[in-house]
DNA sequence: ATATAATATGACCTTCTAGTCACATGACTG
DNA sequence: CAGTCATGTGACTAGAAGGTCATATTATAT
């Protein structure tokens, strides 16, 4: 967590500080973004830099903190729907509703996923932790769904957790990579085709994952 | 390439130096790869590195052309099965073959899909080629298989091409990086568990596509 | 106005990196 | 034997990295 000394800054400072840091990590990643650079473009001194965080680290995970509080400022106020509605359903309002909030501030998102996704050899608690809840949220999804007679009760839930980690992770890379080359980001995002593209992905998911067991064995 | 003063040399020192830098690419990728630290593991002088090769990047290019060899010598064997079995049986048998030479030479493969996959960055010609081969490659293949019936011929050919490219990333990922974990790499990627666990990830995903399309234009 | 505390600064340190080069060693030839 | 060419070497350069610290500046309190 940033020191004292940073909270104290004026908002504008501390602005400048955090843009030149997302443009940094959005670019270079954690291992090899330079507290050099950031300290060059954010026009502070050196000093000053390690007054503020304890290393880039520090930094690191106060945007993490960041998008996780505006996070839950977007999502306090329209509430997730309805927890009785099917699990594909839910998944699919999750996975849009995370894009949604992501286009909102797609720089921030693009710099956290990327360090996230192509640094796992960064081990932290924070996210190990925030892995290992996703996770136990989907088995619950899945185990729910089963109960309900959504799912085929004979899936493997490992494997359905599995697939639906590495679907929302397939998508969202795909969206952020593809969104930063579009001129206007929002608007590329909730294009009719994008939109489409999406739900139809997530379609083939979920219409493998309803039924194939039983199917699979038939096959076998 | 490596200069002719590299493949002059005596095999013995060739292959040290081989391994040793499929070590450290498989355990920092290309840029953060150390020529200092190969230099040192190996035992020969800095002078010696670059009388070898051109740089780091020489030398990682090397190594994947010494797998592009040893693939088309594991391939030239049994060959691929005939050409006109359905599509996704293709598919499937391409994901396993894939699979199986890739725990012949774990380490390699790691290191080498390990910079692929995380630095996107690192564009280079060779890399590019391969991706729109393997694009054009599968855009084929889906279009043959919706002339001959085996697909929904409403399908969108890019949406499939995406998710046949993604799963075959995610899957081929995950065996990587749980086989790195096993003690016995081959043994635990043959197992039956393991086994049972791919041909169920891509029974998910061909059941997904095969007529995903017509139920989704229902469903919307 | 003076004293005290908070903040800002950039020169400086060490450690790492990629890459070079004058020189040493070895091997082969006339 | 001398001469030549291929190979090997590690000290060296220049740049960048993360991090420190004595000093300078500014703000606050008395």
């Amino acid at each position: 967590m940033p020191k004292q000394t940073f909270l104290n800054l004026p908002e504008e400072k501390r602005n400048t500080i955090i843009d030149v840091a997302i443009n940094e990590f959005s670019e270079y990643g954690l291992e090899n973004a330079s507290t050099n650079r950031i300290v060059e473009k954010s026009g502070i001194s050196k000093g000053s830099f390690y007054q503020y965080f304890e290393d880039k680290q520090d930094v690191f995970m106060h945007l993490v903190s960041i998008l996780e509080h505006e996070k839950m400022e977007y999502f306090k106020d329209p509430p997730p729907p309805s927890m009785n509605m099917d699990a594909f359903e839910y998944y699919h309002w999750m996975v849009k509703a995370g894009m949604a909030f992501n286009s909102t501030k797609p720089k921030m998102a693009q710099a956290i996923s990327r360090v996230i996704m192509r640094e796992r050899s960064f081990s932290n608690k924070f996210f190990d932790d925030a892995r290992e809840k996703t996770k136990a949220f989907f088995e619950d999804m899945i185990e729910k769904a089963i109960e309900r007679g959504e799912i085929d009760p004979s899936i493997d839930v490992e494997l359905a957790v599995m697939v639906m980690e590495a679907w929302q992770n397939t998508i969202t890379t795909y969206i952020m990579d593809e969104g930063m080359k579009q001129e206007d980001f929002m608007a590329w995002v909730y294009s009719a085709k994008t939109q489409e593209m999406i739900d139809k992905l997530l379609y083939v998911m979920e219409y493998g994952l309803r039924k194939t067991e039983s199917e699979f064995e038939k096959a076998a």
